[in-house]
DNA sequence: ATCCCGAGGG
DNA sequence: CCCTCTGGAT
């Protein structure tokens, strides 16, 4: 108990194996209905949870409809639309910068490539590759959020702190199928199970193989006991 | 008090 | 590396 498989390659394997048979469906959150509003609703979803984003933008969406409509919004306008959404001031302004470029870069459409996309402003790596993959079908990298920075790390499968190199890392380790998956898995179980305040590691199913599992001492003595 | 599918700037 | 932005839920 408490310990963890003999290789990264052979822990993420067997946590991928498990979480799917726990979460079969899985898959994004976000609502949307085209590759802007996805683009938008994971700007907005920094540091913010997606219930609250879904809850926002279903408004948004009915009353902007294209790029060329947020980059003439006047950004008081989009900022006081965002107002119960993290960090609103800075999305209002990225959304509605990012429109401008898409506008006359792009010919209004989301682009599909990486560099393009992270030059979009309010667009990093890990909103490019969700816009990727759930817009373009495009796979490119391991979206790497907060649930997966916290369970990869509790996991044992990375010691990385960066999102950037566990996502490096992780490429290494996944096989490029499963990547996709890899990060729903991880955010479902970090909203469910592996929380960030308290753990329920009574009900992980990766109780055995975590060596961040608080269950240690308890475990230990159950066997004591037991004898 | 901490946390939520982060990114930009210093 | 650090800091800031930010409201709602717990």
């Amino acid at each position: 108990m408490g310990t963890r498989l003999d290789s990264p390659e052979a822990q993420a394997a067997e946590v991928t194996e498990r979480l799917f048979e726990t979460y079969p469906n899985t898959t994004i959150s976000l609502d949307f209905s085209n590759r802007l509003e996805l683009l938008i609703a994971v700007i907005l979803s920094a540091q913010c949870t997606d219930e609250r984003v879904n809850k926002e933008t279903k408004d948004l969406f009915a009353t902007y409809e294209s790029a060329a409509e947020y980059a003439n919004a006047p950004q008081e306008e989009l900022a006081e639309a965002l107002s119960s959404i993290t960090y609103y001031n800075n999305k209002a302004k990225y959304i509605r910068e990012a429109s401008e470029i898409i506008v006359s870069e792009h010919g209004g459409q989301v682009p599909d490539t990486m560099s393009e996309l992270t030059e979009l402003p309010g667009v990093g790596r890990k909103t490019a590759n969700v816009v990727l993959q759930h817009g373009h079908e495009v796979v490119e990298g391991v979206v790497v959020d907060t649930h997966v920075q916290r369970l990869t790390r509790r996991l044992g499968i990375t010691e990385a702190h960066s999102p950037q190199k566990i996502e490096r890392e992780l490429m290494e380790l996944l096989p490029r199928e499963g990547w996709q998956d890899f990060t729903h898995l991880c955010i479902s179980h970090g909203r469910e199970t592996c929380t960030a305040r308290n753990p329920d590691c009574s009900e992980c199913v990766l109780e055995d193989i975590c060596p961040s599992s608080k269950l240690d001492s308890e475990t230990d003595l159950a066997s004591n006991e037991a004898w």
